[in-house]
DNA sequence: TTAATGTTTAACAATTTTGTTAAACAACAA
DNA sequence: TTGTTGTTTAACAAAATTGTTAAACATTAA
């Protein structure tokens, strides 16, 4: 892998699997085993490179979206299909979102453009037909979507703080996690 | 209000409420409108402010647990208390576990004591002995605690995101946040 | 009043973090 | 070969952030 893709890498690495949201660019540097110029080279300045892993987080993030929600299949495969895909992002990557909301918080970040999802407004409107389908509960289809991230995402972004509240072990959490799709599952269709 | 309290309250305010987890002390003093040496009067380093502000955020968050889950009452009432009082909190402070884990997963903390919550574990046993009465669907109390969890808070903490995912307004996503608690008892007790 | 104690501030010092530069190095074409 | 281009590094410079100090100030007790 080239450096300036390497540094990259490695700049998510820490922030959305390592949660290392303080990280500086020597840290960074030093993760990535390149000299510090590097990023400056690549990148002009730390803020750039911050705005970059942001951006790509985002489309990223879209594009996910994109390969599963626009599927024409049965939904409730969709639904399964998605909390598969989904959880395993989460897993490689469960401060991902984290980033987001604390660079989107951060003052100096100012984001003009629109940044919607099509493949969600997209999704919205097929939970809504599926509700007067009846396959599931009628209400606000948004309602449904946060029903489902977060059912998702909660669990896995607070383990080191439900860890520490619940004396849990590694092993023992991780086996929760991976039962979550089926309790996600039975929540939804019930 | 003192000082000393006066900086850790807005310390608090800067990271639980606005999500500034980036806060310098500088920048807290001058939220806080006093002389930044003060900070260092106080909590001798910035260091030490964080740990004081952590510290309080985990006694807040267990003391809270405590006062609604040891209630004498019927479940159900138990839950919709729970829900409006976490909830109330949440909207003060929505970024107060997103605090957490993020020093929870920076390099230079170590906090070794126990943290268990006492509430949570008597909770729990509470909500299996609810299953085995039927009132709620059978299944792993801690999964039960993650969904409940995972429902009142996830909306809240993603706000920033979702907004710009789906365009929506301040006003539009107040009324969803405000809606979330019977949906979230529908959920559970379907 | 004076003395003692705690609080607040500005100025300074130290440290950490970031950014720049020039030179070394590598790959490759002319 | 030489020259050109892009990459990498160390050394330096600049900026930002944190920590310390001494003096000013306030409050209260003796």
């Amino acid at each position: 892998m080239n450096k300036e893709e390497l540094i990259k890498q490695t700049a998510k690495e820490l922030f959305f699997s390592k949660g290392y949201l303080h990280a500086t660019t020597q840290e960074i540097a030093d993760a990535a085993g390149v000299n510090r110029s590097l990023i400056n080279y690549y990148f002009r300045s730390r803020d750039l490179l911050f705005q970059t892993v942001y951006r790509e987080a985002v489309d990223s993030l879209k594009s996910q979206l994109d390969k599963v929600l626009y599927d024409k299949i049965d939904f409730q495969a969709k639904i399964s299909l998605f909390i598969d895909v989904y959880m395993k992002e989460l897993l490689k990557y469960p401060y991902r979102e984290s980033f987001l909301i604390t660079e989107i918080c951060s003052k100096n970040f100012a984001l003009k453009e629109k940044k919607k999802s099509a493949a969600l407004v997209h999704f919205l409107k097929e939970v809504g037909e599926e509700m007067d389908k009846g396959t599931i509960k009628k209400g606000d289809p948004i309602q449904f979507m946060f029903n489902l991230f977060a059912l998702m995402s909660f669990p896995v972004i607070m383990k080191p703080l439900y860890q520490k509240l619940l004396d849990i072990s590694q092993e023992k959490y991780n086996t929760l996690i991976a039962e979550r799709k089926q309790i996600i599952l039975d929540q939804i269709f019930n």
